[in-house]
DNA sequence: GTTCTAACA
DNA sequence: TGTTAGAA
């Protein structure tokens, strides 16, 4: 039997494409992807001479941000900057989610909570993320 | 057929 | 940044 990973189920730094793939996937072209390379905005799993390019799920990840902020009409530059500090909050804002987040309540088609536990330890109020129609809020319900 | 490097009507 | 060349 295959050992399956505990962290996660899925190794995404397993997962890599090429140059082409990640140009079709994201719409950034293979030139792009070289001149951002080249200025070491993004950099491809460390290869030999001039064998062509793989990269792995962060770097698909990081190109998809820069590309996103470059369409806002963000400079290469300035979309770079946004694209590191999204790196940087993402293992942040994941560790928050799997530790807080408890559930999901479905309230109607187009309403959502997100159950996020007890505000405190005095555990009389619990802390709801509410997603309706695409607008998002919190509420706390008093615990009787 | 795809990707690489280098160069530029 | 696009596109093109010749090579791998």
């Amino acid at each position: 039997m295959e050992e399956i990973p505990e962290k996660s189920f899925l190794a995404t730094d397993k997962l890599i494409f090429g140059i082409g793939q990640v140009s079709k996937i994201t719409g950034v072209s293979s030139r792009q992807l070289r001149y951002w390379e080249q200025q070491k905005y993004i950099s491809a799993i460390q290869t030999k001479k001039g064998a062509s390019r793989q990269y792995n799920m962060h770097t698909l990840i990081r190109i998809v941000n820069i590309q996103r902020f470059l369409n806002r009409g963000f400079t290469l530059s300035a979309a770079v900057e946004k694209a590191l500090k999204i790196d940087e909050a993402a293992p942040v804002v994941k560790q928050f989610m799997t530790t807080q987040f408890k559930g999901l309540k479905k309230e109607a088609d187009n309403k959502f909570l997100l159950d996020f536990g007890y505000l405190d330890n005095s555990k009389k109020q619990r802390v709801w993320g509410i997603i309706e129609n695409g607008e998002t809020s919190f509420e706390i319900e008093d615990i009787s």
